[in-house]
DNA sequence: TAGTGGTCTAGACCACCGC
DNA sequence: CGGTGGTCTAGACCACTAG
């Protein structure tokens, strides 16, 4: 087999959730109806279904038919990670122009959010993104090393260095998003072609490699009409966290 | 046993992590280790380290021992779903003022959300949120029936309407929320005491029950230098998305 | 190359749901 | 009550990591 059996038949409930075979609020096949199926164990087929609660296209309880739950709009881990990839995916053009890029000694709250000790040299970079020459959002980044001496070395006008870095080898593969609401300050406003003060969407994003060391500390700013973020979770999946802010 | 033997290994390993015994980036015993020390199966130990890769606390790859991911500061998902709860799980008071108390004919935005017929009525309640006295955010939440009548029947002063409506078999199983900035209206402003223009952090959640079936509707606005959300994913955990704003 | 996690099987018993 | 999902076992083989 090409891939794994269990995302295959994942897959193939998915696609027919999207295709419309399964309604939101239907009941889908029980496991030993699609054992039976695909000729596979029991096991493989939880393994397919559990996939799909993780991935919050489904629920399940005890005793009753996995239910379809509403329209499933996810995006992969690498379309968030990167600007790029996901204005591709939702069919428009990304583009990015350098502001400010610099090698300097991380301040306290760039080594807090790096895990690095005080006084290291982190590589610092602001960009203003474009969806179809519209400037959305104003990214200031820092890159841990090794990562930042990859960047330095990149061309300036690179649309998606994160898409370059996985080309070098770096595996982008857990991260934390902290979102909330900002006023514009007289730089962002600037960039972002606006009034100060307007009201932007922030996200601060930590990501980490797969052994937890981190690679990127950014602070996202988007325009407020421009973007939105959708989060979904369950009891079993709970990914979202509600903080008061402490600035 | 009180529990499930996977849900005790999965909140032995949790414990172990948040009081030190692993700090972030530590590698963990190997499945066959720990199922050595509970006497369990391998299956139950993969069981458990499956509950905390799709909670965020770990990450986990072929060949390599599973690594403690950066702090876990993750919320129960009834604690996000309720203000209430998840005040006092900060250690504030949480109170609420009812602005507005109406059964009317729900709008088309309404009915798309709460998936009604069209005309269909609507329960539709905005309320003031504080947090030991400060007020926050501003409520503003369509119930769908039959969960529209019960809180018609509350008590206006009812602080908590999602732990009432627990206590009435109401079961809240799975949230979408969607995440953006705006700016305050004059309405807003006012209820908030705040100038009006003044940045916000929107959340619209829609609600469900275990079978899909679409429970409350709500737009609600944070002050924007009180609240922040955040969100943990990974590649296996597909939680985030980024939308372009449709309005 | 030895150890580890990823996948899969073929059973078993129980708790819960819906008819 | 029968069907269903939740939990658990005891094996097996493979792909990958790390020393």
């Amino acid at each position: 087999m090409g891939t794994t059996l269990y995302r295959r038949v994942a897959e193939d409930i998915k696609a027919a959730i999207v295709s419309g075979s399964y309604q939101a609020g239907a009941r889908l096949p029980s496991e030993s109806e699609l054992a039976a199926r695909y000729g596979a164990s029991r096991g493989t087929i939880r393994q397919a279904f559990a996939a799909l609660v993780a991935d919050g296209v489904i629920s399940s309880r005890q005793g009753a038919r996995r239910v379809v739950l509403g329209g499933p709009r996810l995006q992969t881990f690498n379309e968030l990670v990167s600007f790029s990839r996901w204005a591709r995916a939702i069919g428009e053009e990304p583009a990015g122009r350098v502001e400010r890029m610099e090698l300097r000694a991380a301040n306290e709250d760039e080594c807090a959010h790096l895990e690095v000790p005080l006084g290291s040299r982190v590589y610092h970079l602001t960009r203003v993104r474009y969806l179809s020459g519209r400037p959305v959002m104003i990214e200031r980044t820092a890159y841990r090393e090794p990562v930042g001496a990859m960047v330095a070395g990149m061309a300036l006008d690179v649309v998606s260095i994160t898409e370059r870095l996985e080309d070098l080898g770096v595996i982008f593969a857990d991260a934390e998003h902290q979102i909330d609401a900002v006023a514009a300050t007289s730089e962002d406003a600037r960039l972002l072609e606006v009034r100060s003060r307007v009201p932007l969407l922030r996200e601060r994003r930590r990501t980490a490699d797969p052994d937890g060391v981190m690679l990127e500390w950014s602070d996202d700013r988007y325009l407020g009409d421009a973007v939105a973020f959708t989060v979904r979770n369950s009891a079993s999946v709970k990914a979202l966290s509600r903080l008061p802010s402490q600035r």
